[in-house]
DNA sequence: TATATCGTACGAATTGATTCGTATTTACAA
DNA sequence: TTGTAAATACGAATCAATTCGTACGATATA
């Protein structure tokens, strides 16, 4: 029942991923224009790193036409969740409280957004309430 | 002026860091012994890594015992928020608030913790409204 | 048709991180 | 004192990610 195991993308791969994920399918000649805006880089490595990321099936390609379209394999939600739980290990020791702590505490979050916060907060408070009503004291 | 420039740790010297940040000062061999229960690694990698670390400064050694003692010269919520900054970048196209969603949305989180957050929010927002009566409506 | 342009393929250099072997030194116990 | 264990130093191999040059084919246009 294997689901489908994503393998973590690179730095590189991720900024491609975010260029596929923003616009939809989009040629090479696409994605390094984007990539190019934020950094130095020249076409043949951005059509390298397609080509190693449809190896790996990050990306699935259209080549009926001469000119390739790409598009992401891999769901954003999915990919972030992953990159999530790994960074969270690796730089808060698995503690994702002090990392939304982080997040939250040094920068400015607008009236709105902390509104969205309080919204998934009494969601989340509901779903407890409903499944466990004495909630377990977990440390 | 310039303050203090942290050179952003790798994965391996991030592991490190964990070890001294939650111990404290610790020779190569406990470090080694910490890190051993995580994952197969050689006590000499250690050792290279901690000298690696070093040059960079990212810990400080104290030598004047034959056995050197680490600790680490950069401070934990710091090099935190310097990483975390960096990551919200590469995975959630610079969207704190998008991270956050997810890292409450996809796990468990007990009542205190919501409590915490709830607790953080309110005094974020009371921040809000002492610095700016009416709000930025930035989107 | 000839030539310039745009595209893909792919080998290979480069760079950075990680890993470990080996040499050497120091401390200590027999 | 001598031998063993434990430590540091450091060169070098390995591995992965990134980058680019070059070859070559297809398309378009003068």
């Amino acid at each position: 029942m294997t689901k489908k195991m994503i393998p973590k993308p690179t730095e590189s791969e991720l900024e491609i991923l975010q260029v596929l994920w923003q616009h939809g399918p989009s040629t090479v000649r696409f994605v390094n224009d984007e990539l190019s805006q934020r950094r130095e880089i020249g076409y043949t490595t951005t059509l390298k790193l397609l080509q190693l990321m449809l190896d790996k099936v990050l990306v699935l390609r259209d080549d009926d036409t001469r000119t390739h379209v790409y598009r992401a394999a891999v769901r954003e939600e999915e990919t972030q969740g992953l990159l999530l739980d790994k960074f969270v290990d690796a730089a808060f020791g698995g503690s994702a409280m002090k990392l939304v702590m982080q997040a939250l505490g040094n920068r400015r979050t607008s009236r709105e957004e902390l509104a969205q916060i309080r919204r998934l907060l009494n969601d989340i408070e509901i779903q407890n309430d409903t499944n466990s009503p004495a909630n377990d004291p977990a440390q």
